[in-house]
DNA sequence: GCAGTGTCAATTGTCGACAATTTGCAAAAA
DNA sequence: TTTTTGCAAATTGTCGACAATTGACACTGC
């Protein structure tokens, strides 16, 4: 292992390489291992999956009509999004996302989101700010007709929003992946909030401190949001977890 | 996709039903997969495996002996971890760190840590607390006769027992990915530090405020600490930059 | 009845082979 | 000379098969 320097250097994750017409789209990759991973997060999300069944890859395999390789590739794949673990020689198991592992979500989303919305605010635009306001309006128009999961949906979008304006890629990064973790929980949770127009109400606050730049008070409003959230879902968690199973 | 629901739990990480004699070690898994996985990485850290350089699945699976299957699957592993990156039916390659990486890992860590040193300074003991003594004193022991990397692996178990005493393990777990990416560069930085002695001195704030539980003084000494190892990586960094090849 | 042992089906880990795609190079065309 | 086209080698994506291991069940001896 000494001798290689093959490649100069990736160009990267950008396709900008491009003196094309910008007519087409690139055609869907028949990637089957996006696919399958895809079908599976699917499953698990929407509940279809529950946390601890096993996932055998020879039945999945035959599900999805393709050999062993790409099954297996995705479920490392999920593995390492957490959405599924791995126990060697036994296979993979859908997550289970035990009330400490939500305690510790929330506890670190409160560190992660106040550090972005400090960073945001010396570097937001007035556009991103238009961006934030149009999602909470969204959730608003979803709070009356909307079916929770797209609530919810909207939901990690505003906080997404917010990551991004924090002009840091490796921090929103992390919020994807706690985000992802966190889709794991949100079948299990019937009725999340009391109010679903409360939900879109209390992210006003956080808006408001940006619009002024008022960073502590920005600060204070994404802590008390974020713990307000986590309140509720880990009331929630817990009353599912007394009542064993259906 | 429906009926499922095997197993029970997964006992999950705890090996602790163990009436056994105590006496036995369990034996080191063969486990292709990791051992393949932690060949690549320490010659990626190393430096015998240079950033963009190419790893080709045929070429490494000679090496190893193996087939290719253990070999794309630590890779995919690696690649999770951000050691390297793949492009589709392009192969596998050594991560470049560009300053931008190193920008937004910097400051995402100041978020992270700051946010661990103050939950830890409600929870740490006095037991953890020496730890971190002896940690800085085995950093002084170094700075005069250890090797670079002896010396920023010690810096990292000293900053990894930070989070950890935050009691927060999925904060723990995002500061080891970010390590782990941070491994990638450290083989480019010849020299890191004009003084190691240095070095270990300003670990000593963070320590004190913890002792006397001053949360503020604490949060204060971390950012600072953290600001200073930037600088002097950042400025580094773009000095190996600008010399392009050797 | 119970602890321990042997056996067997199910499943994962690994392998070698083939098909599909990309890349580099050379030849042909402008 | 420069650009386009065509080909060939190298490499990844996928597959089916076999070996190794696990977990469950039945069996034995007490």
């Amino acid at each position: 292992m000494d001798k290689q320097a093959d490649h100069p250097e990736m160009a990267a994750a950008n396709g900008d390489d491009e003196p094309a017409t910008g007519v087409f789209h690139t055609i869907s990759s028949t990637d089957l291992v996006t696919q399958i991973a895809r079908q599976i997060t699917e499953a698990i999300v929407s509940g279809n999956l529950r946390p601890g069944s096993r996932l055998t890859e020879l039945q999945l395999s035959r599900e999805f009509g393709t050999s062993r390789a790409p099954v297996r590739e995705a479920a490392r794949l999920l593995e390492s999004q957490g959405l599924v673990v791995s126990s060697p020689r036994r296979g993979f198991f859908v997550r289970t996302l035990e009330p400490q592992d939500l305690h510790d979500i929330y506890e670190l989303r409160i560190g992660l989101e106040v550090h972005a919305a400090l960073l945001a605010v010396d570097r937001i635009t007035e556009h991103e700010i238009d961006r934030l306001q149009r999602q909470i309006e969204k959730m608003y128009a979803l709070a009356d007709e909307g079916s929770l999961e797209q609530q919810i949906m909207e939901d990690f979008t505003f906080h997404r929003l917010l990551c991004a304006a924090s002009g840091n890629r490796r921090l929103l990064k992390v919020y994807d992946e706690l985000a992802t973790e966190m889709r794991c929980g949100i079948a299990l949770i019937g009725r999340l909030f009391d109010s679903a127009h409360r939900l879109a109400e209390t992210h006003e606050p956080v808006l408001d401190a940006l619009r002024e730049r008022d960073a502590d008070k920005l600060a204070a409003a994404v802590r008390f949001h974020i713990v307000e959230a986590q309140d509720q879902v880990v009331e929630l968690f817990s009353e599912i977890s007394r009542r064993p199973k259906p």
